[in-house]
This record gives structure tokens, C-alpha cells and sequence, in this order.
DNA sequence: TCAAAAGTGTTCTTATTACACCCATGG
DNA sequence: CCATGGGTGTAATAAGAACACTTTTGA
């Protein structure tokens, strides 16, 4: 049984990108690690999974330690088990990306969320750990989804325009959209809700505010979509 | 240290869908367990990895060891870690779907290859532990990688005909497809090389023999595609 | 009255769909 | 000469791309 025991020297953990959206761009929610290894570095927000939890309610366990947020959009993205990912032993992790709308969240007071943030993703470029791979394949994914169904609705508040929607695709492709063709394809999509309601107190003419329509939304993914809009050709090329 | 020696207490491994494509069938090497548990039970072929062993690379070693082949198209998939999904202790499992030329394979004499056999996907019900749910999340993967680029050249032999390709996606996908369409399609994406050779020995006109362009196909990965073909719809809809 | 973002239609081009008959071979 | 699968083109429709000016508000 000795050759057996020595592959239960290792552990599994949960790494979660968290995704926000704000300010036009698209943000994550990182820790600054307070312990050794990787003192003083940002990192993913993650833990060990317990031995009588499963992945799925480590993952939930996770982002509702660091925000107190139920009912959250979570799908697991990709495991990495590099042999020397991390210093103090064979531990792999398998990585679940989540969004969440950054109005909704509250930094909770917990041990590991002493110091959590949201940084803009375009902006990051040093993680502990592997947190860098990981957070470009859950990026990856992201780019990925939104192009196989409506995203937008768990990342902004429950009522937003259409130019948010719109800076929201924008800021997850990486890629500019044309207004026109974005809003004729949103809307023949019939998935929002027109609230007859204008925003107030903008030096500008204000915009229509919608929401998602849930129903709808549930009809969409049974039947699966791919969302493809044109570029906007002078801006990008 | 008794607290986190705790979460050492358990083990992954790496569980692989073989698939091949022959006689028009999807299918997938499965393996006779000769042992407890699951004794009897068909199951996917897959083994612990070893404590200085990358995932990939435990991959690689199962898929080798069962079939001597190398190079061959390996995407990790998904990580199954249900607390009870091994009877034995808690074994998570990171779940790899690879594709093989049926052509290709020859039975290698292994410890636990001494009952592998292709079984078509569609009559397979039940398998050891959760590998039909394993199987399933890859067959998903596979429908949508289909669309996505062109999977076929490895799955085919090196010389195969139009009708052959159109098969094996309608097989992949589960549905029918127009052939005129197909055709005018696959052609026009220039990835298939007119080998000027025809079929030998069958009982109505030959068809013409094509191969893949390497070079193209690569470059087809870089751009990205998404492929789409109409159903034929008086035979399905 | 100015700045700033909201809102709105049409034309052109390209891709997708539907569909049916003749061809070459072996038995 | 028959059965079997191989091979081919066109017209109709739908989807995507390009593009610029007027409107409403607060400062």
C-alpha cells in the first residue's frame, strides 16, 4: 500500500476570476497575499478544497467568503497542475471564472479578503503562482461565452444602456463595435426590456434605460446563438 | 501542520476519450475492468498521476501506453470531483478527449490494455464510475470544437473522399447535411488537396481521394472560423 | 450656444439555403 | 442493365457591413 499513499501526498484547490464591470472596462477581483510564498503579490482569490466538498461548492464557497454574493454565474474553466506551480508541494488547481456586478458587492470582512480589490484586467501583469496563465484562460473563455450567449445581463446593474451594453462587449472582446449594427442586433434579439425610463442628471442628452428579460434569456440558451457584430472598420483595424 | 496534512489526502487522475471515426460511426476506446471496483464494467481508459508528472503529460503517457501512438490531438476537457465519485478515497479526475485514426492503432500488450475495444458512442449506456457523465461533457466538447475548426484529419486516414469527411461531421454533430453544400463549403475554405486518385474495387462510381493542407489548416487555427452547414431538411428537421 | 453622448435607416455585399438530375463503376 | 453512391449549379433569401447626421440635455 506504500506505492498507493504516495500519490496521496498532494492537494486541489479553487482558483476563481472573479469579473467585474465598471468605468467602461473589465475588471477582477485579486487579493494582496499577506503570507509567504509570494508575500505582497496579488493573486487570484482561491482556497483548498475541503476533503468532503466538491469542486462546484468550493468554487461558490470561495466568491461568497470574499462578497457575500449568492446565485452568482460560475463555470469552471481549466485545471493546471504544473509540477512546481506551487513551492510547498504538489498541489493543483482547477480554475472557475465568475461574474459578478460590481454594484452588488461588498467587501466582506474574512480572513483572506483583507485586502481584495478590483483591478482592471488590461492592466494587470504580475500574479503570484501561475495566477497569470490562469487568468488569460479564464479571459479566453470569457471572450469566448459572450459570443455564445448574453453575458451582459449577470455583469450589469439591472438597468443600464445600451452604450453600456455596447462598452461591455466592447471591453471583453477587445475590440470596438459599430452603434448602429450593435443595436439593431441586441434588439432583434428581443431579450431586453425597454423601461420607459430615461437616465437623469447627465450633460447630455440622457439614454433609454433596459433590462434583461429573463424568460427570453432562458429560451436563447436552450437554443444556443452565436453573436457576431461588425467592427467599426475606421477606429480598428 | 495536522490541519493541512489533512488536504493531502487525496489523489488525481487523468481519465481520456479516445474517439475514432470508422464504418461511419463516432466511437471511443473503452477499457474491460478486471478489477474491483466496477469489475466487469466498460471504462475510459486513465491512471493516477504521478506525483512529478504534469497533466498533460499523464495524457499522454495513458494514451501511449494504450496505443503507441504520439502526436496526437489531446484537449484537456473538464475536471470531475464529486466527493464520492471513487470508492476508494477522494480521486478527482481531469478528464482529456484525444483523437486517433482508427487506422492507426494497434491493441500495445499493457497491464490494464488487455481488454480495449472501440464502441460506438451512440450505444453506449453505462460505464464504471462517472465516466458516462465524463463522456458526455466531451462529446459536447467535441460538437462544439467541430465548429470551430476542422477536426477531421485526425480522425481520417490519410486519404479519404468527400462523402467520408461529410460522414464523420454528420456523425460529430448528429445531424444530417445537405452535400451539395457541404462540398461547396469544405472546398471553398481550400483546406483539402486533390490527391488525383480515386477509389479502387467499389460497386458504383468512384469517388475522388483528398488529404489535408497542413499549412493551411494552420493558418485557418490563427484566424479562427466557425463552421456552419444547413441540415438536409426533408430527411430531419 | 456649446459640448457630449443618444438615437436612427438605407444600400451594398456576402453567405446561406433549397433543390434534382446525370455519371461511373461492379455485379 | 441495374443498383449504388459520386458528382454538379443556380436562384432566392437572409445576414452582415459600411456609413453621417439630427436630437436632447446640462453647463
Amino acid at each position: 500500500m506504500a506505492v498507493f499513499d504516495k500519490f496521496f501526498q498532494s492537494a486541489f484547490s479553487v482558483d476563481n476570476v472573479i469579473f467585474g464591470f465598471d468605468e467602461g472596462d473589465l475588471k477582477v477581483l485579486l487579493i494582496k497575499r499577506g503570507e509567504s510564498p509570494f508575500e505582497g503579490s496579488w493573486a487570484l482569490p482561491g482556497d483548498l478544497v475541503y476533503p468532503t466538498e466538491d469542486l462546484d461548492t468550493a468554487a461558490v464557497r470561495i466568491l461568497e467568503e470574499l462578497t457575500s454574493l449568492k446565485n452568482v454565474y460560475l463555470e469552471q474553466v481549466k485545471t493546471f497542475g504544473g509540477v512546481d506551480r506551487h513551492p510547498l508541494g504538489r498541489v493543483i488547481t482547477i480554475a472557475y471564472y465568475s461574474l459578478v456586478k460590481i454594484s452588488d458587492y461588498k467587501l466582506r470582512p474574512s480572513s483572506f479578503a483583507a485586502k481584495a480589490s478590483w483591478h482592471s484586467v488590461a492592466s494587470i501583469d504580475q500574479l503570484a503562482f501561475d495566477h497569470s496563465e490562469i487568468l488569460t484562460a479564464c479571459v479566453e473563455r470569457l471572450k469566448q461565452s459572450v459570443r455564445q450567449r448574453p453575458v451582459g445581463f449577470q455583469l450589469l446593474p439591472p438597468k443600464f444602456t445600451l452604450t453600456e451594453l455596447q462598452h461591455l462587449y466592447e471591453a471583453i472582446l477587445d475590440t470596438e463595435l459599430d452603434k448602429r449594427n450593435f443595436r439593431k442586433k441586441i434588439l432583434s434579439m428581443n431579450l431586453l426590456v425597454d423601461l420607459d425610463q430615461i437616465q437623469e442628471g447627465v450633460a447630455h442628452r440622457p439614454a433609454k434605460l433596459y433590462k434583461f428579460d429573463t424568460l427570453k434569456y432562458q429560451e436563447f440558451l436552450a437554443k444556443g446563438y452565436v453573436f457576431e457584430v461588425s467592427e467599426s472598420k475606421t477606429k480598428y483595424k
